[in-house]
DNA sequence: ACCATCTGTATTGGCGCCAATTTTTCACAT
DNA sequence: ATGTGAAAAATTGGCGCCAATACAGATGGT
């Protein structure tokens, strides 16, 4: 097919990295307004709302909306349309149970490769969430806890992890919609993050894979 | 958005399930010759080329494509076009690592859920594969390999985990696309097989895992 | 002989229109 | 009133054309 060898025979120097279209954009802005529930779970998403909501391309609507069906965000039914996804609570629980697995999975890498410097930011990020208990917005709440787990996970030193569970979390984000809801379980949360935390600065393997699951499952070990 | 409620208005009673499209069987057909190695690592998948190779629309090239480069199987540079993607040593030991701590994670549910037929049928696949030492070709043997972990991971009642390991198998697989040459790394495989389904049967997780990762890194524990 | 620039060609990517299908509306019979 | 069926409106999905861009070859200058 195509006999241009092997390809990379006409090479520039370029970064290797694809940058993301205007399709990519528009497809985040609506996995985002799904997460926050701004578009709620069932909705129809009609290519011309879409399109004139986000004033796009009737083009980058479709791939975007194929790009979220992809996700897993949004349903398709052929000449009926996109709409998003319902919760599904035996799908949520199938992949919090994928995240404890991971997670945990991930603690000996992370405690291997931790340096003080490390549990010092860990520990500067749990502290940022609990200070944003009084006054921030369920948003920043939000972006707090995953800048936790981003970089708590991020220092098991795989990429491929990290990103696998980030794509986890947002597949079930619309599923729970409601759990950030309950003051009482977030100052639980914030809890939990410095437990970890104190875990980590320890090096305590089996106490953080237990606060771990504990976390992700939401529920007393 | 679209008042139409919370969707779900005139649902008729058919089948929630997403049929798939022209574009889904030409990702799948593409993909598959990648992990063959009939598409080279890096080679330029011209729109023209696979629109005439497969009788395809130009559209659903476009997509099927595109659905690809989501897959992590080609890369897509803007103006340029698709290339089958090159083989990374260092993403794909991180995959190997995140599906060690994926399928090691799995095996106690497994354990849990096992009944004695369950073991029956996964000897039986994993004689199949043994048996095709012999006259199977690679197709054939990379097929029962699939049907033998598929059906060992499906043990462990979580579809999504499942799911997943599918997912990240498929996406290292034009990566290593060599290490089914040798033959005596397949009929090591084969043992490994047969020695997982005792473990199995005996209900041994501590052995199982051993065996699991071992299989996963290719490498004797 | 070698490099830069320009022209021609091939390929990608975007956009608009129209057919196919579905949903809604409305008239009509029971 | 209620159910049935057909016409109308709305929506999705496909296809072809054309501009934008990159690639290859030719041309000319040093």
């Amino acid at each position: 097919m195509s006999e241009s060898g092997t390809g990379e025979k006409t090479v520039r120097g370029q970064s290797a990295k694809a940058q993301a279209g205007r399709h990519d954009a528009l497809a985040d802005a609506l996995a985002s307004e799904i997460h926050s529930g701004a578009l709620a779970p069932g909705e129809w998403l009609k290519q011309i709302d879409v399109e004139q909501r986000y004033s796009a391309k009737r083009m980058d609507v479709r791939r975007a909306l194929d790009r979220l069906v992809q996700k897993r965000l949004v349903v398709h039914l052929p000449n009926r349309g996109y709409h998003v996804v319902r919760p599904d609570g035996r799908l949520a629980q199938e992949i919090r149970d994928v995240r404890v697995i991971l997670e945990t999975g991930a603690v000996d890498g992370i405690l291997a490769r931790v340096r003080g410097e490390d549990v010092a930011e860990a520990r500067r990020l749990a502290l940022r969430f609990e200070s944003l208990l009084l006054d921030g917005s369920a948003i920043d709440l939000h972006d707090a806890n995953i800048a936790f787990h981003g970089y708590l996970l991020g220092l098991c030193g795989n990429p491929e992890l990290s990103a696998l569970v980030r794509e986890l979390r947002g597949r079930i984000a619309s599923a729970l919609a409601g759990q950030w809801q309950k003051r009482s379980r977030i100052e639980q949360s914030s809890r939990e993050h410095l437990a970890m935390v104190d875990a980590l600065a320890a090096g305590d393997a089996e106490a953080l894979r237990r606060l771990i699951r504990a976390h992700i499952l939401q529920r007393p070990e």
